[in-house]
DNA sequence: CAATATACCTGGATGC
DNA sequence: TGCATCCAGGTATATT
């Protein structure tokens, strides 16, 4: 589910209420997520702990302790985080539960259990935060995400542009539906080389990247299923939704119908008229 | 090294 | 209604 915004948002949100809070217990389901839970480490380095702050990188979301330890969380697929009041019973698939010293509760739901739980121990934190940064890709809104530096990753490469937009070692936080919405934004076929993209294109994927993922920030992330915020609201992204899951439905710039097609193994939009094949 | 396949999971939609 | 099948926002690993 969740994309670059959507984490965000959940970060945003979780902001106006965790920071000064101490965590007072700690619930773990039984279940292993795409990594096992680290129960042993989160009573050690967390539990007792007050909140400072979070960040994010990529589709990390990262809970500073006041010790110096972090709480790493991905939320996968189906991963949401939710604030909720305490005292409700517990719903099938939360994984983690942060019980708050005013009562609230922090809970990581996750069907599916693609989503990761992890502790950076104080000790070690800044080596496994530097080594965990330096694997992941440049951030779309920061200021490394330019013209030249995507001309120069993309090189001679052969492989779909919207591969390299996913590719979280490149990029950071592009899921399947920002490739879609900022290739038709920047009338780029999804299919092409992305060696074969000018300074030209490259110049306008980084301004709808920049746009689009602004945009969807602002309304709320994209609610598909059921993605709600930290603070329990829907976002209303998807209905800025230029191509995706608009199979068959006219392109709202020239009325030609968006063609679905597997590109990678992921459902692929594209209107193929405004964004013609290489 | 790059492209592709597969694996990890549940649940909703669709079709018979 | 029941059951099988397909599909889904992500990422790591193995295999060509």
């Amino acid at each position: 589910m969740p994309e670059l915004p959507e984490v965000e948002v959940t970060r945003r949100g979780l902001m106006d209420h965790l920071p000064g809070r101490t965590v007072v217990a700690i619930t773990v389901s039984g279940h292993r997520l795409r990594t096992p839970m680290p129960s042993r480490s989160l009573h050690e380095h967390i539990l007792a702990r007050r909140i400072l702050t979070l960040d994010r990188r990529a589709k990390y979301l990262l809970v500073r302790m006041d010790s110096g330890a972090v709480l790493v969380i991905h939320l996968g697929m189906t991963g949401k985080l939710g604030l909720l009041d305490g005292g409700e019973p517990r719903h099938r698939h939360d994984h983690l539960i942060l019980t708050l010293d005013n009562g609230h509760q922090v809970r990581l739901n996750d069907s599916r259990r693609f989503g990761a739980v992890m502790v950076w121990p104080a000790a070690t934190a800044e080596n496994a935060e530097s080594a965990f940064s330096a694997g992941e890709g440049i951030e779309p809104l920061g200021s490394e995400f330019t013209a030249a530096h995507l001309h120069r990753l993309a090189d001679r490469k052969t492989a779909p542009v919207k591969s390299l937009l996913m590719n979280g070692r490149l990029i950071a936080g592009i899921g399947n539906i920002y490739a879609n919405e900022i290739l038709f934004a920047s009338r780029i076929h999804p299919a092409t080389p992305a060696g074969r993209l000018t300074m030209a294109d490259w110049r306008r994927v980084v301004a709808e990247s920049q746009r689009i993922l602004q945009l969807a920030i602002a309304t709320g992330g994209s609610t598909i299923a059921d993605f709600l915020g930290a603070t329990g609201h829907p976002g209303y992204f998807q209905l800025h939704f230029q191509a995706y899951g608009r199979r068959h439905l006219p392109c709202p710039r020239c009325g030609q119908p968006i063609v679905k097609t597997s590109l990678t193994g992921r459902a692929t939009y594209f209107c193929p008229a405004c964004q013609p094949p290489p």
